[in-house]
DNA sequence: CGACGGGACGC
DNA sequence: CGACGGGACGC
């Protein structure tokens, strides 16, 4: 991936020396930060590329600082990062992906420590990520990606139950890939719109694999929570290729279509649930007013 | 283990 | 229990 990664969620202030410091701080040493910036208006991008000495070094520092908070910023700014390259990216659109979804990570799992018990057992992992809210406490679940489709297998069995990182034992599940951005298929044809349509076929059988139904069926009304017209023209797309498919499998889907707003309205009452937890709002009126990193302390 | 509806593109 | 990632490619 060419020892770079990309970062995000930068700040027009945020310069290249100011985010080389952050590096340092945070125990990382980058050969070069490169802010970009917009080609017709020059305003910072939001985005930077973050260049390494080794793939090694690079994915390490991703794995080590993704989701902490960048020292210096106040309100608190975490790092946002993700391995970079023009190859990486066209390559993530058209290879498979293998990857396990792990859930039940007590507080105290991060990206690191899930990258490391996995690499310890499998050489091909890729990248481990926990997924964290808008105000980076852990959301207990997250995903780890392999670069074949055997390892991710033995992982599926063989880290179910695994105790060793945190202190539960771990929950593994197929992943269901998140499709990326769908546009509408019944705009104008661009290639854009051409590839993930594309995508979203190619990756549909899994989906209906009756064992797996269950397990796979909150990440299903998500995937449907994109649009009714790429779930239709998904669903198209396999009826093309698979011609054997009977009146009764399209009325399956049909019928899975509908699950799509019974999700949306888990999503709702979930997203109400957490805005009248008292705890939740003590945490985020402390994030918001007095909780800043011992970096911010130290620097004044 | 396990569930069942909200709302209107862009040519 | 749960199902990601805002944003993305110059030198």
């Amino acid at each position: 991936m060419q020892c770079q990664l990309w970062m995000g969620s930068l700040e027009p202030n945020m310069t290249e020396s100011f985010i080389m410091a952050a590096f340092h701080r945070m125990g990382q040493r980058p050969l070069a930060v490169k802010v970009m910036r917009n080609k017709f208006t020059g305003e910072p991008a939001g985005y930077a590329f973050v260049h390494f000495q080794t793939d090694e070094e690079s994915v390490d520092a991703m794995h080590k600082l993704n989701g902490k908070p960048i020292p210096g910023t106040f309100p608190v700014v975490r790092f946002r990062l993700n391995t970079a390259s023009r190859e990486a990216r066209s390559n993530m659109q058209h290879e498979r992906e293998f990857s396990v979804w792990v859930g039940d990570l007590s507080p105290d799992v991060d990206d690191y420590s899930l990258y490391r018990v996995f690499a310890s057992k499998y050489s091909s992992i890729k990248t481990a990520k926990v997924i964290l809210d808008s105000s980076g406490y852990t959301k207990g679940y997250g995903f780890v990606r392999f670069g074949n489709e055997e390892e991710q297998r033995n992982a599926l069995y063989a880290m179910n139950g695994y105790t060793g990182l945190g202190s539960k034992p771990l929950k593994i599940c197929t992943a269901v890939p998140k499709p990326k951005t769908i546009v509408t298929t019944q705009s104008t044809t661009t290639t854009t719109t051409t590839s993930a349509s594309y995508n979203s076929g190619t990756e549909y059988n899994q989906y209906y694999d009756p064992s797996a139904y269950w397990q796979n069926y909150s990440a299903w009304s998500g995937y449907y929570g994109q649009g009714d017209q790429s779930a239709a023209a998904a669903a198209q797309a396999v009826a093309v290729a698979e011609p054997v498919q009977t009146a009764a499998a399209v009325k399956a889907q049909n019928d899975d279509l509908a699950l799509v707003d019974h999700k949306t309205s888990l999503d709702i009452d979930q997203l109400n649930q957490e805005f009248l937890d008292p705890e939740l709002s003590l945490w985020d009126s402390l994030e918001a007013s007095q909780w800043f990193p011992h970096e911010v302390v130290e620097a004044h």
